[in-house]
DNA sequence: ATCGACCGATGGCAAAATGCAAGCAGTTTT
DNA sequence: AAAACTGCTTGCATTTTGCCATCGGTCGAT
């Protein structure tokens, strides 16, 4: 469990376990696609991860407490994976690291909706979805009539779809 | 120079740049180590990463704009990285990567009291700190007699380790 | 002018990670 | 009974990483 680091600088560490090409991937899929399951995960893929390196993610997700999973009850053999608070904390760098896409690097209009509105929403937002995700994924309660942050962000990124659709 | 995208989605982007364990690494020892030629970054690496790695990450970054080079007048095989602005717009990302790595992961003291003043500062130090790098790579002029923001850092880094030794 | 230290890298090679396609045993749906 | 779906695993080729030695050129001191 216990590996040994290239060093104590929080930089570093953060990057031992976020520093690859697949692990926000997997992390963002779940946080903002609401995938839960594996066959999700994987299907559903914008930039088409291979099952062994999901598997062997997730994997390395549950062992550094990133993930959790539990049995799915409608079906003996779905499993069901969740945030840690540890992920939810992710958040925020998740806002910057889609400001800073969209700043200086070509992106798609309909894939960077979310994004831009997760960064004008601030702080304030950030926190309001970590809230639901809390409630979503660590059975958390939230008090009733709160409208859902991920509500409408996708929203808003079916609305871009549909536009660019009508359009072409 | 135009590669092909795995996805239009500004994390997928902002991870085909950085998402590995060593990009980061070396903007940030740029950034934080003010080290700007090859042997600085190769001899004084925490992480202690490899002459190729490092000539490759290097030669990556130039190309996608994070880093640009220029001669040293005072030696003719040097050579001085310098971030863009581009770079200098990952302080806030940094400043949270310190900050998660701070609350979750097994960090160092004397290697963690930077990320802690960081982000006790808040976005108002990270602009003064963006300036300030913004002076000493690109020349921009900074007003007279302005503090310095890593000058803290470092001083308050220093301090630790000498604590650190004394009690040692 | 000559020597040793220093300069930004390269090259060779083994090990590890990645990527792709196929397949597996068990479960549920039709 | 058949087909579709479940979370993976396996085999294999390619790419990346990591370690170590080294290179041709430059510099300062003697």
């Amino acid at each position: 469990m216990d590996e040994s680091h290239r060093s104590g600088c929080p930089i570093n560490l953060t990057l031992e376990i976020l520093g690859d090409r697949w692990s926000l991937i997997v992390i963002r899929d779940i946080m903002f696609g609401s995938r839960r399951h594996f066959r999700e995960l994987l299907q559903n893929s914008q930039e088409g991860i291979a099952s062994n390196i999901l598997a062997d993610r997730l994997r390395r997700l549950l062992d550094k407490g990133l993930l959790t999973r539990s049995d799915d009850p409608t079906h003996k053999q779905k499993a069901i994976y969740s945030l840690t608070e540890m992920a939810i904390d992710l958040v925020p760098l998740f806002a910057h690291m889609g400001a800073w896409g969209r700043k200086h690097l070509p992106v798609s209009e309909e894939l960077s909706i979310r994004a831009e509105l997760l960064e004008d929403g601030g702080p304030a937002l950030w926190e309001d979805f970590m809230d639901e995700l809390r409630a979503k994924h660590l059975g958390k309660q939230l008090p009733p009539g709160t409208p859902s942050v991920l509500g409408r962000l996708t929203e808003a990124y079916l609305d871009v779809v549909a536009a660019k659709k009508k359009s072409a």
